[in-house]
DNA sequence: GCCACAATAGCACGACCGTTCGTTTTTGTC
DNA sequence: GACAAAAACGAACGGTCGTGCTATTGTGGC
């Protein structure tokens, strides 16, 4: 009985397309149906409630972020070729024509910031585990000496997160053709400044 | 018969309040009218429309913005205290008491980058026109000889937003209390690089 | 105190929301 | 082909949404 995941499937796809447009708000269950061709009642049924479904959603997305930027980068080699993997894979993520609206969890981070749930809770829990990839990523760099050894690795990740963030900015609200450019020179910048090291220090 | 713009703006301050909370979509008539403690018709006739509400809102913002962040930063002197006084007035603005959401335009950036019309046109002339107000300081920075003459000041006001973005979503999505000291570091390497000028040449 | 008019209320509308329930169709297994 | 289980449907529920109307209340100027 594999017609039940199948559609599934199909749910959670156009259900990330949509959340990627509309927000994890902006999902309805009678409008996901319609897209889908489903009842909304039949729709209804896999999930049992709006908050699973919309717990499922982000599951489904941070499984293709994972395939479609993590497991790349981690195929590179340890250190700044890693860190740059990281960042090259990003900024193709909120151009997938899968994602239409961007990057899902952009929208998801300041609809979510004051709306307490287990949907928050959840969302947080897998923020931070981008962040400490992230930053355990800029930790290898050190190691292989690519990186200056006094380098706050918590640092480095907060400001490749703030390039990801301006850059999506730039590139969806403000259509700005320039935004991967500037994105690629501030962390240029964020680079040469972590190897001199003196950067970021404490 | 000063009556009515009264209400119109306790109302608005109300909707402020709401949609930093929950998003400019978040609004609604009905939940505004109980807020202030009028009929929803009552309300609704200060208005004519959602959209209309919306852009009231949203320059209502605008203008509390101005006078909280941008007019104390031009009482400085030119140059860089200047854009440190940009950047520090806005460390504040999230925090504010009557912005219980945080900052409403980071939601509405996200809300508003893939829902066409006039909502949308206006409030990406506003955040270009804020963009350009920090590129300016930058650009006075320069003239003074406090950063670098070969700086790019869209570039500065590129990272400058970057670090502000960063800075909301540590703090209110992630509650992260040493935000406001990471996005200070982040800040403090942005102007030590523009005042090198090796920065962020073009 | 009257009058014009602004401000607010009340009510109804069609649409959509998430959810429930009972029924029907489809599917896989024997 | 029979049968049980899974999947999808259709109708209805109480709500809330934005938006029209018409009526009522309140206010300021004379």
């Amino acid at each position: 009985m594999a017609k039940g995941s199948d559609t599934r499937n199909t749910i959670l796809e156009q259900a990330m397309a949509t959340s990627s447009r509309l927000g994890l708000d902006g999902l309805s269950i009678g409008g996901l149906a319609r897209d889908v061709g489903l009842s909304k009642s039949g729709l209804f049924a896999h999930f049992g409630s709006k908050e699973e479904l919309q717990l499922e959603v982000l599951a489904a997305g941070v499984e293709k972020f994972i395939e479609a930027v993590v497991k790349p980068a981690l195929g590179t080699a340890r250190g700044e070729p890693r860190v740059r993997a990281l960042f090259a894979g990003w900024l193709g993520w909120p151009e997938r024509e899968d994602l239409p609206g961007g990057c899902p969890f952009m929208s998801a981070a300041y609809e979510l910031d004051d709306r307490p749930g287990p949907v928050r809770d959840q969302f947080v829990i897998y923020q931070s585990q981008w962040l400490s990839t992230v930053a355990r990523s800029a930790a290898g760099a050190v190691e292989e000496k690519h990186f200056g050894k006094g380098l706050d690795v918590e640092q480095f990740a907060w400001e490749f997160q703030a390039i990801l963030m301006a850059y999506h900015y730039y590139l969806r609200l403000l259509r700005d053709d320039q935004a991967r450019e500037r994105a690629e020179h501030a962390f240029e910048r964020l680079i040469r400044d972590s190897k001199a090291q003196a950067t970021v220090s404490s």
